[in-house]
RNA sequence: GCGCCCUUCGUCUAUCGGUUAGGACGCUAGGUUUUCAACCUGGAAAGAGGGGUUCGACUCCCCUAGGGCGUGCCA
């Protein structure tokens, strides 16, 4: 019978190991377990899980809490080294060879492969065939490794918040190793030990890790152990849905950072990902944590979507403190700083216009570009020649204007444009295009308040010579 | 090979036996507009297939197909 933890707080954890960047899996479930931790009001916690030491690099712990610390993913407690807590789990390897759970086995390497090969073979489950199950051998470092005695016959059960209840035959399941040859403790037993040293009440991690809850069970079960709560979750896979591929999000965090994506929007993505609140796709964090439970978390894998993403970040974006977005442009193009109360100005309609901070960014450029400014295609089509000729005609009365406010600029060309028979739409595209170099930007009059007079004048007579150019 | 898990619009999902199967992204038609966006209105778009159970199945059971994961002295 499985046993569950009764304790009282929540207590979760992220356990990665440091083989590579926090992709976007793993931002997903470290996510899950932050936000039902503080959902329960519990703690979140960070395991480091450097048990291969060949593997694990001190730029990949560097990039997890890179990842984290910009997700605003904070554990609740200085993060835990597996490898530090190596003397434990080979304690408690030994141990468990003492109460008869465990045992010492010579086999080697090649002679354990030739047995699982045979064992495929003849149609039954790959496995260690038990030789030194009951030999009784001792224990001797560089020789010998420890098995765990996995029972032979019955089956193995956990009760999964997201998978239901899961049973396995145990003559599925290999007497895995404990302890290797060199003496270093495995994942397996590490894994058990420090969930239960760290107080673990909830273990919320990817569904490649549903049949290691069995045999993690009968450890925690030989160990007269309480076993945690389990929730495993299914992993996210490509737009193509095939396992998911570099270009299809497998990317870092630092990643989606430097796409210009927020932190409050990819939490908000990546929660929909597999969990589901009603019909609401749009929230923000502290809704989230409000609204989390581990029950709503679909069984099917999902695929990632960028254009979603986008929209969600578009959400928040317009959101944002405008101070902050404008912060943000001045970092990316260190040429606005002097116009960023121009640009703060013109923020909630460039918000309007952008999907992330890049292309905010963007939207703003035409705020502090330098004369003469470069005029895309798309802008150069709406300069025809009828256009140009009545901007030409109504440069004079940008010259001499006297009222550089919007209510004073639009009178002033609505007069012009009624003495001379003329709809906005005759002049004002030509007048966009040279002022702003581009169809995408804000309404007319704003975009020349913000230019000033000097520089719109400036512009459209750029304007009209390159029209004059060509 | 063996085991476990999964399968609703292209994608993310709602539905706890009775709905014209809902929402969102994307796509699309139109509206608004000096542009581009934004916004508003409308549209196309789904229960993998086959058996059961039931008065009635997307929902429960079985089979098939497809997909994923596991099967390490990796984690």
């Amino acid at each position: 019978m499985t046993s569950t933890t009764t304790g009282s707080a929540v207590i979760t954890r992220f356990a990665p190991s440091p083989t590579g960047f926090l992709h976007i899996g793993g931002a997903r479930t470290a996510l899950f377990n932050w936000a039902f931790a503080r959902h329960c009001g519990g703690q979140f916690l960070l395991r480091i899980e450097d048990t291969d030491r060949a593997r694990s690099t001190p730029e990949a712990i560097a990039a997890i809490f890179d990842g984290l610390d910009w997700l605003g993913l904070t554990p609740d407690a200085a993060p835990v080294y597996q490898h530090a807590n190596a003397e434990r789990h080979t304690e408690i390897a030994h141990q468990l060879v003492a109460t008869g759970h465990a045992y010492c086995c010579d086999c080697s390497p090649e002679a354990v492969d030739a047995m699982r090969q045979r064992a495929r073979d003849a149609g039954t489950p790959p496995r260690y065939d038990g030789t030194c199950r009951d030999h009784d051998l001792p224990y001797q470092e560089g020789k010998t490794v420890i098995r765990f005695k996995t029972p032979l016959s019955g089956q193995t059960q956990i009760q999964d918040i997201v998978q239901g209840d899961v049973a396995v035959d145990n003559a599925q399941l290999d007497d895995l190793v404990l302890l290797r040859a060199d003496g270093t403790p495995t994942y397996m037993l590490s894994v058990v030990v420090d969930d239960h040293d760290m107080n673990i009440t909830h273990v919320i991690r990817g569904d490649d890790h549903l049949t290691n809850a069995l045999r993690q069970t009968q450890i925690y079960q030989a160990l007269s152990w309480d076993v945690p709560h389990f929730a495993h979750i299914p992993l996210i896979h490509g737009a193509d849905g095939a396992k998911l591929s570099k270009r299809h999000g497998a990317l870092g965090a630092e990643a989606y950072r430097e796409m210009g994506f927020l932190p409050e929007a990819m939490r908000n993505y990546l929660a929909r990902l597999g969990w589901s609140h009603g019909d609401d796709e749009l929230f923000s964090t502290s809704q989230l944590v409000e609204w989390f439970d581990l029950k709503s978390i679909g069984k099917a894998p999902a695929r990632f979507d960028l254009e979603k993403l986008s929209h969600v970040n578009a959400f928040h974006l317009r959101a944002s403190d405008d101070d902050m977005l404008v912060a943000d442009i001045v970092a990316r193009a260190p040429e606005a700083a002097p116009s960023r109360e121009k640009i703060k100005f013109a923020m909630p309609q460039l918000k309007e216009r952008a999907q992330t901070l890049p292309e905010l960014t963007q939207a703003a450029a035409f705020i502090f570009a330098k004369r003469p400014i470069v005029i895309d295609d798309a802008a150069r089509k709406m300069m025809t020649e009828p256009r140009m000729a009545n901007l030409q005609a109504f440069l004079p009365s940008l010259e001499a204007a006297g009222d550089w406010s919007e209510s004073g600029l639009k009178a002033l060309t609505e007069a012009f444009l009624s003495e001379k028979g003329l709809k906005l739409g005759e002049l004002g595209p030509a007048l966009r295009a040279v002022l702003t170099g581009t169809p995408n930007s804000p309404n007319l009059y704003d975009i020349l308040v913000i230019l000033g007079q000097q520089e719109t004048v400036g512009r459209v007579q750029d304007g009209l010579n390159l029209n004059a150019d060509n």
